[in-house]
DNA sequence: GTGAAAGCGCTAACAC
DNA sequence: GTGTTAGCGCTTTCAC
């Protein structure tokens, strides 16, 4: 910059109000300022920038989620970054893992490098060193929310969903549902969980422990405790998979049975081309995409300080697609 | 800092020093600052680090992929990722939706930003505007190289993919095979175009205009190929679709026609749970998790210095899945 | 082993 | 309209 001022022959306050579109520049300074930017090649430092500006803004979000390659953390990415790149402002993306000390150590490293606001999916159960690391920058909390309100929450209805999915198996005919959950520690799980016991209840139908399959970390947990279930004596005439790789192990278990479009199932969570399957998946649908969009929505508004009200929770309510895996009947007699 | 050295009764340096493990400070003196900054709460701002730093490095590097959410690109993405998180860089991760105008507006974003170095799947046709802005600053072309060498690229073997496609549906019987491709001003398409003719070639099938379809540039314009193809008085017995777009719109023209199990398939790039179609989809598969990993690998050695050999083309070859659809013979009598 | 002074690239505040 | 001075938070250089 300093070269560009001795090259149009002005001051290096003038160079910076050009370069700033700051009025009160004759228009010809202005020409011999951006021809002298032009022959050098000068490109504004946004670090140095922000390092003298008042109010200290990078121009730079932080985004924590479980993986960032995963397709629903990828879309609520590219959501993000979507409605950040429009006011130039970059976003940083990292992955937890969902381990609640990496969490930390990323957001460290994040706010050391000066992020104006951070959308995090939060692994740990206590968000308040996570505030404090934050010092007054906003955070906007997703998937999961907070146990005290520390900030905007921009969640699915997760409780609702699952009552919906469990309706709709009920209403087909069934009362022998299988419910395979997530772990239990994560929040998101817990809820599922609840609202498939209170549309269960809704019909006077109580909690069978025998089809109640909690804690499945993954595909082949699901799997394995599917083929249990289909395989005993009094096994359950429909399926809620409460998490998509849940559905996923559980479909394997069908088909390895031979059992396809005879046992109903309906996913929480769609899986990509659920609906090529032999029998189409039934899904309660989540929109990441929407989910993104609100929390930076709702993050960049805090940072520009047009959102000053009490931290808020924002339902984003699920979808549901019909595509025959949970239209399926319950064999006859039952 | 300077809240810490008066706390610490020190000077600005020694703080300095103790946050930097640089080493020449006393036991002493170390416990004492160690305790002011727990004290204050006190975080480095790595952005005036940067600033004053003599290498102005600032330990953060950029990606540009033509969509961030695509599974493809979050791959990459979650690999650069992850190799760079361990050495506590982040990964300021853009989309350039493929036009080459945004590409230059997100890397001009990005290195106005400092970073150290761009890992960019390039959509323009010249890649000389993108050295400019870097500054002598390393670039690691992902996907697509650049015409020129003017950084390291790490490329998929399209053409020997794409071959071995080829040649596996010819040794399953078929000589009537229709090729579905993309885009052709993307040089990965022609490259698999390419591989298509010269495979055919080897068994001494010529070009057939009418089976050949380029340019489509979506899944639905894939589906309506197909189902012109599949329709026709003479049509093919077995498809190429050299894009995974593409794959899923001949799957669709198939399902939709009832040809399930008749028509062979054979698709560059596998789709999620292609294993549990009706007919498993037989693949070519790309890596992209290692794509991002040698990427960031050899960027990161050309940051530090530990890589100074001229630009390298670095290929990473095809997987192959084997799962129904390509091993589907032609009918009798062809 | 420790500290004082200078300055990275830029902008705020105030002069002219 | 434009320039001058100071200083953001930190590291460098060099002196003690």
């Amino acid at each position: 910059m300093t070269d560009v001022a001795a090259r149009a022959k002005v001051s290096l306050k003038t160079v910076s109000r050009v370069v700033n579109g700051e009025p009160g520049v004759a228009a010809a300074t202005i020409e011999t300022v951006e021809k002298a930017v032009a022959e050098l090649g000068y490109r504004a430092d946004l670090q140095a920038r922000g390092l003298r500006r008042g109010d200290r803004r990078s121009q730079s979000v932080g985004l924590i989620v479980s993986a960032i390659a995963n397709p629903f953390d990828a879309e609520i990415h590219g959501a993000v970054e979507a409605f950040a790149g429009e006011r130039d402002i970059v976003v940083l993306g990292l992955s937890s893992g969902g381990d609640p000390d990496i969490e930390l150590r990323r957001a460290t490293s994040l706010f050391e490098r000066q992020i104006d606001g951070l959308i995090i999916s939060c692994a740990g159960p206590d968000q308040q060193p996570l505030i404090d690391l934050a010092e007054k920058r906003p955070v906007v909390f997703i998937d999961r929310e907070p146990s005290v309100p520390l900030g905007d929450a921009v969640v699915t209805d997760n409780q609702m969903g699952a009552v919906r999915a469990t309706r709709h198996l009920v209403t087909a005919g069934h009362r022998r549902i299988a419910l395979l959950a997530d772990d239990q520690r994560i929040q998101t799980a817990r809820l599922r969980c609840e609202g498939f016991l209170a549309a269960m209840d809704e019909f006077g139908i109580g909690p069978d422990a025998e089809l109640i399959r909690c804690d499945l970390l993954n595909e082949e947990m699901a799997h394995a405790a599917t083929h249990e279930l289909l395989s005993s004596p009094n096994p359950p005439t429909a399926i809620f998979a409460a998490q998509n790789a849940l559905t996923i192990g559980a479909l394997r278990a069908i088909h390895q049975l031979g059992l396809e479009g005879r046992v109903g199932l309906v996913s929480f969570d769609d899986i990509p081309h659920g609906d090529m399957f032999p029998v189409g998946l039934t899904a309660i649908t989540q929109d990441p995409t929407r989910i993104g969009q609100v929390a930076i929505e709702r993050l960049l508004g805090r940072i520009d300080g047009s959102i000053t009200t009490p931290p808020e929770r924002i339902v984003v309510p699920t979808g549901f697609v019909v595509r025959g895996s949970g239209e399926i009947p319950p064999p006859n007699g039952e």
